[in-house]
DNA sequence: TTATTAAAAGACATGAATGTCCTTTATTAA
DNA sequence: TTAATAAAGGACATTCATGTCTTTTAATAA
């Protein structure tokens, strides 16, 4: 479904979120000991969150990553997956043609837009803070 | 969201479910040519549904694929996803942790889940010989 | 200003998926 | 029985995602 990357952005943004709320910043080891990454690979994913400006970086000293107040408190799934893995997720042919439309359908589009738009509506409606949340009160979990 | 294996598997099965119901069988130079896909790897996985059983080859001159009148049927969707991809697309967890339950989810479980089950519903549902009659209608295509 | 810290950046390594080529096996027809 | 045909099988090549390592850049504090 969404490539490793796309998980370990997602797994981070949440962690961040859920840090940034108690007005914590976090540095990548904290983050990849959280969420169970490897700490390099994960390293690059996040200045892809950083260039994309879902996530704010610091240097140095006691720096690390935070997310913006602002930005946290509209920020959408779909934002973190668009930034790896792009929307192909929610916009290519399932049997993978170029041309795929309701005009031209590949024999499974008609079985396979309602999942696809339905995958679209639940990233672009879903808060990162809704997660950081739930993992906050301790209802879900990052680490396993 | 499947692999271009299982996207090729998918298109072959269609097209051989199809010329068989128009009582034809056809070779692989055919088939790949019908789905725009590259002929050597077709192959390799043509030979993977075949051991799955879920199309039949005849070796020889006059030789090919064609998929059994009985299991033509009743051949779901989901029997050629999982003969290459597996059931991982409708069992994993969305951010790829190993345990990721109702009991122990991960942040995104309760959002996801049902995407999940919709698209393992639908390949249960769906069956191969709906499809190839739309193609054969000329309501759908391969070749984009 | 210098030393220290932590992210950024670039080069490189590894593994899995995708794809090709060549030989072997099985079937058919002459 | 032999020649021709077409799939099966094995070895190899390529590409892309994943992952690591080292150096550079920026920020902080002594």
């Amino acid at each position: 479904m969404f490539s490793k990357a796309c998980k370990y952005a997602i797994r981070s943004t949440i962690y961040i979120a859920e840090q940034t709320s108690s007005g914590k910043r976090v540095g990548i080891k904290e983050i990849v000991k959280a969420i169970d990454s490897p700490e390099a690979f994960t390293a690059k994913i996040l200045q892809q969150l950083s260039k994309a400006q879902i996530i704010e970086s610091v240097k140095g000293p006691a720096g690390g990553f935070v997310i913006n107040e602002k930005k946290l408190n509209k920020l959408k799934l779909s934002e973190v997956v668009e930034a790896i893995d792009g929307d192909s997720i929610y916009k290519d042919c399932g049997l993978g043609f170029k041309v795929c439309s309701e005009k031209t359908p590949c024999p499974m589009h008609h079985k396979f837009k309602g999942i696809r738009n339905e995958l679209k509506e639940m990233l672009e409606n879903t808060c990162v803070i809704e997660l950081s949340q739930s993992l906050e009160k301790g209802l879900s979990f990052l680490n396993r």
